[in-house]
DNA sequence: TTCTTAACGCAAAATATTTGCATTAGTGGC
DNA sequence: GCCACTAATGCAAATATTTTGCGTTAAGAA
């Protein structure tokens, strides 16, 4: 009978993803924008261009598929014993990323063919499950939960604005600044629900 | 003696320039994305694919270059007669343009490059001068100044945000509601000089 | 007007992308 | 383990695109 008809995401096809997606972050650490074709990946990766453009259509394609998978955490947020603490921590080392002449890069990959793609929302839902367990740790320890929403209104927002439409990152001082208009934040307002508009 | 070397603005130049963003608009307005490419938009506007090249570069900076001028505001905002009332009208606005399918397109483009350009920079200017004309109108009517900044951070950062990285741009409802944060809008909260970052 | 040269057109060369067909190798069923 | 099925790949030819050299046109200044 007929074989069911799967996808398939193992042995070789997984092995050509990763070199692919090796061969590009190496040239990005290397060379200049426009160094990096299709066909150089291709070589480099050990591979015929004709796979590239099957499996990932464009150029632009490809480069944000490695760029989501860059900006994905690696890790848990460091956990400094209060929510206040952790988001700020955690803000901190965010805006460096993000800021940085890399992490604009990726931003460009992401939006530049953000057309049929939801790459941007996957990026937003990666910053969104890291507040998740700020949020959920400071409710195992009593505090009142955290509201993401008003956190990416209040202060991922206006960073991400500052970077992409004004190549001004907000130092540390301005992000502290940001985070004490949040209202939702334990230990500035404990228990008052923010009137915020995810409410 | 030598002729100083100048840049060529008029006559020819120019109408080569303007065929061409005609040519792409049209485009633009009629086929799909993959559709537009620089021998296509060459042929259309009567023009040789070479001069596109050696003008914009990539067809990515033409792209860029065309929407930061559909980006350009054409009018002054509406006068309501009060600050509150000239922002709340043109937020609902730039919310329907800037969420539709064009207005996303638009920000796609000019992100896709904005590697050496600042092409993002001059949209976040557009919204400064119209924001700023608001601000000087209610001045000349004897408001206590607009804080644009504060503005920036807290009404646009947010709507972008949702729009670039939550593709859920908000209601009119919801912009109020954000608008209702900014401390610096006369008719709320008269003459109390916002904590804002900008201070 | 005349001079200088930026900007353009044309066409050949170099690259990049698409596509048809043969081959390889996951996946599920036995 | 073995087989059947077919998704995924490799290869190479066919297209499409981008780049480049060189002659021509026309904008801007004296």
């Amino acid at each position: 009978m007929a074989v069911r008809e799967g996808i398939r995401c193992g042995g070789r096809s997984a092995r050509i993803q990763a070199e692919v997606h090796k061969a590009v972050k190496e040239m990005q650490a290397e060379a200049g924008r426009d160094e990096i074709t299709v066909p150089a990946i291709a070589a480099r990766a050990g591979v015929t261009p004709s796979t590239i453009y099957r499996r990932w259509g464009t150029l632009a394609e490809l480069l944000a598929d490695v760029a989501v998978e860059r900006l994905r955490p690696i890790a848990d947020p460091a956990d400094t014993g209060s929510t206040q603490g952790d988001v700020e921590a955690w803000i901190e080392q965010y805006v460096d990323e993000t800021a940085s002449d890399v992490g604009k890069a990726l931003l460009r990959d992401i939006f530049a063919n953000a057309a049929g793609t939801n790459n941007p929302i996957q990026c937003c839902n990666f910053t969104r499950e890291t507040l998740e367990v700020i949020r959920d740790r400071g409710v195992a320890r009593g505090e009142a939960p955290l509201d993401i929403d008003e956190i990416l209104d209040i202060v991922i927002a206006p960073i991400m604005y500052r970077i992409l439409f004004q190549n001004t990152p907000p130092t540390a001082e301005e992000c502290r600044k940001l985070l004490a208009r949040v209202r939702s934040l334990p230990s500035l307002d404990t228990q008052m629900k923010s009137a915020s508009l995810s409410a």
